[in-house]
RNA sequence: GCUCCCUUCGUCUAGAGGCCUAGGACACGGCCCUCUCAAGGCUGUAACACGGGUUCGAAUCCCGUAGGGAGCGCCA
């Protein structure tokens, strides 16, 4: 029998983690069985689903590189569908008409509250044949009262509900419109999902879903519940907790593979392994290996591994991204031949695409200003003759490579009696405004001969008066 | 309130009864490297929620307790 999974979102609210994480096990589930991964949009409620939420989904897992299979399968346009198996429910007798008031109900939970007890429907139209004019029915589906619905969890093992426990619940609204529990499980039927891997807050719902597809005369799927992703402060993942939807972490300049090895590793491990490439993810995921706890979202550790992803690409990888990200500050970076050697250079002291791109900003552009600070710590007469000496150097260098310049730079240095960074640091200064910057040599190797001089000359002139 | 789930360093996790003096990673501190910042290397601080069992032996199995979470909609 071949994998078949599916992630099945609902377009209220963008893709964000966790939904993202969802998506990412049944995917890799599925390609690491050479199953099909399935897209599903769970637009039923009309009200609250939105075209420009399901734009973003679809987005997010095409940036994500989480590719489908078969889908987008949209809810609303199987309603025909549903309603055929409601009314094969309903004439087998495994559903039924409750002609119950929403009032009625709020009054029967408000009673069942105050005695402390479960808030549930007490089945007062399950026997009735009768109907009640006035009123529009809803379609319950018929429960069973006794015994217990055995829910066996790939991750959690063997879960118990006892269906005294569960009430009979609305399939259809009175409207005739079906809701989420019932449609769940008639795509899952339909659809031949074999693995049904979500987050565990549906825990709880399974035992009803399975109880219906029993009904329907269907074996039950794996189920897998996958353990939530709380924020940073342990509490529940919202708003509150900075960037949410997935593409904003693409906005931020995150690698995809780089946020999905992150997401893989909250509640999935491979022994010690922290690192990993797609490929090396679809070979080794597995359910078992996946563990029952909630965990925090760690910013810190993300940007770690996007910067451990950047390090470990092929340049070309970055061109695009960082080209983008460097458009965002007014700057067009068409030289691909430049644009690598940066990504080179820096990959290795920015933890995102943007934070490489806004320190990256001066190698195309001259500084406007010199930083205060760096310039009375290391700016005096004496750097100034140096840095005319050098200047004076540079101008007869014909080989403007990282390792020409280096000789160069050191042997002024050392003629003039310092120590190197007496001179690299006013040199950094000089051609990106700041005391940061990749090595010297580099640095002055990817501007060029031409803007170097330029800058350094400036720079020599704005300091003459250095004391 | 009821039902269900969960519980190893601050965080992510390894751990399937002896290999645990509890390992790795992020973060944090120290040292090294070094023209800056990084990256990298070495190193340090830091955890089995608690209480009972079972066993020669428990982080690992069982039972309680506590804490956290989810669900209990004509939402998904």
């Amino acid at each position: 029998m071949t994998v078949r999974t599916r992630f099945a979102p609902s377009p209220t609210g963008y893709l964000h983690i966790g939904g993202l994480r969802t998506a990412l096990f049944c995917w890799l589930y599925a390609r690491r069985h050479g199953g099909k991964f399935i897209l599903r949009i769970e637009d039923t409620d009309l009200e609250r689903s939105t075209q420009e939420a399901i734009r973003q989904i679809i987005d997010g897992m095409q940036w994500a590189g989480l590719d489908h299979d078969e889908g987008p399968f949209y809810q609303s346009k199987r309603f025909a569908r549903y309603q055929e198996v409601i009314d094969g429910l309903l004439a087998e007798g495994n559903a039924y008409r409750c002609y119950c008031s929403k009032e009625e109900l709020e009054a029967l939970r408000a009673a069942q509250v105050a005695r402390g007890e479960k808030p549930r429907y007490d089945g007062r139209w399950r026997e009735r044949t009768d109907a009640r004019s006035g009123v529009d029915p809803v379609i319950r589906f018929k429960n069973p009262l006794t015994g217990a619905a055995v829910v066996e969890d790939a991750v959690h093992g063997r879960v118990v509900f006892q269906n005294s426990e569960l009430d009979d619940l609305i399939i259809a609204r009175a409207d005739g419109t079906p809701t989420y529990n019932f449609c769940v499980v008639v795509d899952d039927m339909d659809m031949n999902i074999t693995h049904v891997i979500r987050g565990d807050d549906h825990l709880p719902n399974t035992p009803r879903q399975q109880n219906m597809l029993l009904a329907l005369g269907r074996r039950p799927p794996v189920y897998a519940h996958l353990p939530m992703i709380l924020g940073a402060d342990g509490a529940k993942l919202s708003k509150r907790h900075g960037a949410v939807s997935v593409l904003q972490y693409r906005d931020e300049g995150y690698l995809p593979e780089a946020l999905l090895n992150y997401l893989a590793r909250l509640g999935w491990s491979h022994g010690d392994q922290e690192i990993f490439s797609m490929d090396e993810m679809v070979r080794l995921f597995d359910i078992a290996d996946v563990n029952k706890s909630a965990s925090a979202f760690d910013a810190e550790k993300l940007g770690w591994l996007n910067q451990q992803h950047m390090m470990r690409a092929p340049p070309d990888r970055l061109l695009e991204p960082l080209r983008r990200q460097l458009a965002q500050a007014g700057i067009d970076a068409d030289d691909d031949q430049k644009l690598g050697r940066i990504v080179v250079a820096q990959r290795e002291r920015a933890k995102t695409l943007r934070e490489m791109a806004q320190s990256s900003v001066f190698f195309y552009r001259a500084p406007q200003a010199y930083d205060d600070k760096a310039v009375r710590k290391h700016v005096t007469a004496q750097t100034v003759s140096l840095i005319a000496q050098a200047l004076r150097g540079f101008r007869g260098l014909d080989d403007w490579s990282a390792a020409a310049i280096h000789g160069l730079i050191g042997a002024v240095a050392a003629a003039g009696g310092v120590a190197l960074g007496k001179l690299a640091q006013p040199l950094r200064l000089a051609v990106c405004g700041g005391p940061v910057s990749p090595p010297i040599d580099l640095t002055l190797a990817i501007l060029g001969k031409d803007e170097t001089l330029a800058r350094v000359a400036r720079a020599a002139a704005a300091w003459q008066s250095a004391p």
